[in-house]
DNA sequence: CTACTTGGCTAAATCGATTAACTAGTGATA
DNA sequence: TATCACTAGTTAATCGATTTAGCCAAGTAG
């Protein structure tokens, strides 16, 4: 019951729905299961209690005119509200008094981790309000699929967006929270994590274990913290005295294996950039990837080509998804709080919706966390390579 | 473009929505972006070429009734529409017609990869349909939030209801199918695979591989697949000759552990359990977990108790989730079509929302496939447990 | 005694579409 | 010539709420 009151109006009792989620609550005993074919429409429940379905609006939503009728009248209504088990038509309610308490939130792919944890945070937060979402994947295709996503979003009258992991390039026409985004843009809150202390924090890792050839491997070009984290990486190289040798890196979907287009294709893809690596022949005793499941794909390449993971060579992911502390060896990996992450990016959005002309901040920022497992070891002195 | 144009009316073009979609298209140089203030409304759009909104209404739906205006008008119309970007109201278009193009996705938990493929798949189908969806996780917590979460959707005015894993005892208010559901009730389809066949391939193989002493990992109470994958699992053993042992089988969270209310539960739960089972001295050379997720966590157990997979303890899972080939050993495990029982339930749901009172088909079954990959090898002689 | 407030409520406009029923004109048919 | 069918639309009701403006009665201040 508890859960039942705050998922309905909780925090934003002032809203409107307040009142009538009042209503709908109490026992289902009271409240008969819907029978005869029609809905229990305002008007019926006015017919009711013999007053106009003014009133009765007035009251259940507990408006301000609403203080001047005495409170017996009030406990009628809402008496004969919870008789008829009286619902709100949602349909109804929205178009008058433009208010959806809906929200948009757009992801590459729901079946990636990154983006489903990311998605489990925001609803988490929302559990708490009366707000629900509709979400979509743009599959990484292309800008205009998303601007399509996006005006489609806006076409069910969402109240804001929430764009996952996805580069926005043109101010949207709905207040919007980009989660790992990175422009700049007027409107729109982006919620990152400080890539700057995430690269240090690895690289010092690899340093102390005496890690010197380091390869790496950068995300999509899709996705929405690539060139940051990138950018971060090759900083912190170079102030740590590494050498970013151009042999040591590659691009996930740089342009090959663009063909295939499964959404199953990050372990995939970070297997076969492993695989690229290794062909070249480059020498490396660490690779640090761009996420875990890239990173879980490499090790698979590794120990493939009989490589030892982390004897032969160490491995350090991004994010830490749940199956990252699981995988065996278990990762060493840059943990994001991706849950948190998301219900704040949810806490804004709403904060935003709710306190109207507020300039919100361009930039929120989480702090990263090395996580260390078993995936990174000391540096072999010469790091051979079988096969 | 092409992907614009199925998004919109793909399959369903006699529903009102081509033509508007149709619209919408055009290069967006042409349709200018909606500046000043309001929205377009169609009032708008019938004023511009000097005729009543309900002639452009019927026009640009291609209602029948339209046929007998020229196509020279039509034309006008149309191209008024798309001159000011018309974009039809949603709101109120699903109050008047009460069609709203929206379902409902329960699903237990959507970070978990099992959910996570599965709305993969709805999203997929969706995708060439006008049809969006909303999410709402219920987190395996009690019954009457499942039926909280119905009402908030119904109330959301969604057309129908797809329930990923999550047991319906109840005949629903709408159209429902649901997802690997066992219950047979009047107007619900039941997606689900051939338990029988899954348990038969299961048992098979490791009978080949000459194990005995087989443990099992049963799933949660909360999960609509747990109580008849137990049945078969049990059936198939008697069948070929497998003692089941009781204390060779653990329920995943019984009693205990229900504590660590936390969605990353099914990893630790797999873990925790598996280590019951070491606890109880019980010997066994394979274990049959409940899920891959259950299975992973198992595996962890066994090699933190020195215990190596699978020379020591076969371990199989089930649904073969994305990670379970790039996992370490990789997982043997019973193949669920996720994404296709996704898709396949989008698509019956669609369809007796479109044909009406056709009586639904209780169940229809999707065919499992053994996938033989690392975790599993011959038994040993004698099942040596150190530690 | 009038004017003004306050309490308790209602009438009616409105949100932006859809759609059944109808009109008015025109040509063909019986 | 009356009837019918067709063309090309329009009118107005409706979906189910929200919300502004205002009505009437009773009390109160001046």
């Amino acid at each position: 019951m508890a859960a039942r009151k705050s998922a309905r109006n909780g925090g934003r009792s002032k809203e409107g729905t307040a009142a009538v989620a009042a209503v709908a609550d109490g026992p289902a005993a009271v409240a008969p299961r819907r029978e005869g074919g029609g809905t229990v429409t305002l008007r019926q429940v006015a017919a009711k209690v013999g007053l106009s379905p003014a009133t009765v609006s007035l009251v259940l939503n507990q408006a301000p005119t609403a203080a001047s009728i005495p409170a017996e009248t009030q406990a009628r209504i809402f008496a004969a509200a919870r008789e008829l088990d009286y619902r709100p038509n949602y349909l109804a309610r929205s178009l008058r008094s433009r208010r959806t308490f809906s929200l948009g939130v757009l992801v590459p792919e729901i079946s990636e981790p990154y983006a489903a944890e990311v998605m489990s945070g925001i609803e988490g937060h929302l559990l708490e309000t009366s707000y629900h979402y509709l979400v979509a994947s743009h599959r990484r295709s292309n800008v205009s699929l998303l601007h399509e996503y996006l005006d489609l979003m806006r076409d069910r009258a969402v109240e804001g967006l929430i764009l996952v992991a996805s580069e926005l390039h043109e101010e949207p026409s709905l207040p919007a929270v980009v989660v790992s985004g990175h422009v700049p843009l007027a409107g729109v809150t982006n919620v990152i994590i400080d890539h700057d202390r995430a690269a240090s924090l690895t690289l010092r890792h690899l340093q102390e274990l005496g890690h010197e050839r380091v390869a790496f491997l950068k995300g999509q070009p899709g996705s929405s913290d690539t060139e940051d984290r990138w950018r971060a990486y090759r900083e912190a190289a170079a102030g740590m005295g590494f050498t970013f040798h151009p042999e040591l890196t590659v691009q996930l979907s740089g342009e090959p294996a663009l063909a295939t287009f499964s959404p199953a294709d990050g372990y995939e893809e970070g297997h076969a950039f492993a695989r690229v690596l290794l062909d070249r022949g480059a020498r490396f005793t660490a690779l640090v990837a761009f996420d875990d499941v890239s990173a879980i794909g490499a090790i698979r390449a590794f120990l493939d080509a009989g490589l030892r993971v982390p004897e032969d060579v160490s491995v350090v992911g991004f994010d830490d998804i749940q199956s990252a502390a699981y995988h065996n060896p278990s990762l060493t990996t840059v943990r994001q709080p991706l849950r948190e992450m998301g219900a704040l990016a949810a806490r804004l959005l709403l904060e935003r919706i709710a306190g109207g002309e507020t300039k919100p901040e361009a930039f929120v920022t989480v702090e990263p966390q090395l996580v260390v497992r078993g995936s990174t070891a000391p540096a072999r002195r010469e790091a051979r390579k079988r096969r």
